[in-house]
DNA sequence: CTGAAAGCGCTTACAG
DNA sequence: CTGAAAGCGCTTACAG
């Protein structure tokens, strides 16, 4: 009569030893068969995969990663205030693609939130520590120094978005958003509005550089002399489109169209053209970015570009993965689409 | 010349024993300053703090985890399809005060979310296999069997909201429910409505019942008679919100007022108003319950009852951090408050 | 293909 | 207060 099995006294876990003993090899086996089976005898394989369902053998994780030096697990590191990212709807669907495209693979992902300077500096030394295998970084302002010190530390890193100044030496993923931007000015000169306004995304983040480019381009090809008043810089909140476009409003009254670096922002940029009175898209046609839930939260629904938010982060857990496998930093630059809705 | 310091090859970390040659001291008492400075002179203290410093040692937290079974870490977990609590605010916030919590006791949080039975089996065993000391479990619905093995295995664990059917062997910690709707739905009667419908949350859940609770009461308490054909029940979801709006306005063309268990709900509840022709609050006030960004997301702004999400993160981290140092299974109930806006 | 053995980096009684 | 030693549960050359 065996002990193994048994409900009340759970307190020691079967280790490798206790499956050795039930399958009748040695522990360099067992550990073999949980490795992957090579050079393990048919025979032996059974015998321990019998074993190991008998005793309900789990592998220690610690014990394993103290000798192998891996954690098998990948953070996802966030280094701005806390709001930014929980108010925008993007973040959500990031951190969702990553931990199902890590799930696949087995891997847990590990969420740390690093706002403030304290915070940064014990999450730095947390992963330096190894800690994680590598880190999905999510933060859209350059001049970072975690990601400056995690470089230096040899960490695997794979960013969303094109670090500002960083060089091509760290991986990152990120949609064409100079493209998107393309699209849809073109979208909205092909309706017919000569007078677009645009709410950009912050200067010092890579989206808000590009897409303001690509606004710029669009005009210029279609012999649409710039007007700057036209432009006003946004932050990616609400708040700040509803600022913005009341601004713009404020500039340019007889505006009909208007660009918005966000969805998020383009719902605050709603509203304050409904206090204003303008009918969208009759008066003003709204163009947003993103498609995020944003776009379709409030009413009109925001015509968009769509970021391909599934494959930006499948593609970034497939990237770190191999960056902790070895390889090489690599850049993924990836297509995005217009999503005509209601409000241009 | 030593070595240490040296910036190229990183590739190993000083030990335990690094610092304690360093600091002329055994490994035995690198160890007890780590571990608190007990039975350790101040000469011993300092000169190992110093050699830390100039090795630049940071602790191999498997080889810690390995001896301590412990791992210094937290779960957090979600037993329910991603989507509905990414399109829940409450989650975001929710997660946002967990973390913050636990970083202010230095404990990383792992994100777990387990949706299909499939990633449920693998998050179980992840689990008890001793990855996390204990887990913070969000799941509005009842008779999960997660939560249920990890009880059985012992493994320390509080909910958010009181999980139906398990006793009270599980922690648990949540807003008054019952007392928010009261208020509510006592609020709506002060505004001279008598005909209030109600769109519940899921019914196998304590928030949808609790919550429905608290409004038959208020109304049998006012002695407005019971009318079934008022009440319908949704399922925290936006849609599901629209849905019951409208099944109720073409069951009830006169009702004057619209209790919604939840925020989310209550913006798909504006929406089918709208398109109804109902002016809200004028001919029909709407009571919300969260005080989720989505009470202010939409137009009109949700009165609402707001749930105390500070709070109940904070005391699930605690209540948790206790259970994991050997305190027993407790409950705690925090009061709610009604938050007027222009919805009703 | 397989076993015996060393060792990963730490903590913790055990003697002093 | 402190050192020497055992041991946590695993993996991985090393010989066979």
């Amino acid at each position: 009569m065996t002990m193994s099995h048994q409900t009340g006294g759970r307190r020691k876990p079967p280790t490798i030893h206790d499956v050795a003993r039930e399958a009748g090899v040695s522990r360099g086996t067992v550990s073999r068969v949980l490795n992957g089976g090579h050079y393990v005898s048919p025979a032996a394989q059974e015998a321990v995969n019998a074993a190991i369902r008998k005793t309900g053998y789990v592998v220690n994780r610690h014990a394993r990663s103290l000798i192998t030096g891996r954690s098998d697990s990948v953070g996802f590191l966030l280094t701005e205030p806390q709001e930014k990212f929980f108010e925008d709807p993007n973040f959500n669907v990031l951190l969702r693609g990553c931990t199902q495209a890590l799930a696949a693979h087995d891997i847990p992902l590990l969420l740390m939130i690093a706002g403030t300077e304290d915070e940064r500096r014990r999450i730095s030394r947390y992963i330096t520590a190894g800690h994680v295998d590598g880190v999905l970084l999510v933060s859209s302002h350059s001049g970072d120094p975690v990601a400056e010190q995690l470089r230096e530390a040899g960490v695997p890193l794979v960013a969303c978005g094109k670090p500002i100044g960083q060089g091509s030496k760290v991986s990152y993923v990120a949609a064409d958003d100079r493209d998107g931007a393309r699209d849809m000015v073109s979208h909205l000169l092909s309706l017919g509005r000569r007078r677009i306004g645009m709410i950009t995304g912050p200067l010092d983040t890579p989206g808000g550089v590009e897409r303001l480019a690509g606004y710029r381009e669009v005009l210029a090809d279609a012999g649409i002399e710039a007007d700057e008043r036209l432009i006003v810089p946004g932050d990616y909140s609400r708040d700040g489109g509803e600022a913005g476009a009341a601004e713009l409003l404020s500039r340019i009254p007889d505006l009909d169209a208007l660009f918005v670096a966000s969805d998020l922002m383009a719902q605050g940029a709603l509203t304050a053209l409904q206090r204003a009175g303008r009918r969208v898209p009759e008066d003003v046609a709204v163009g947003g970015f993103d498609d995020s839930p944003a776009a379709t939260a409030g009413s009109p629904a925001l015509t968009t570009i769509r970021q391909p938010w599934d494959r930006i982060s499948s593609e970034m857990v497939r990237v770190l993965l191999a960056q902790i496998g070895g390889e090489d930093p690599s850049a993924v630059i990836l297509p995005t689409e217009l999503v005509k809705r209601e409000s241009a």
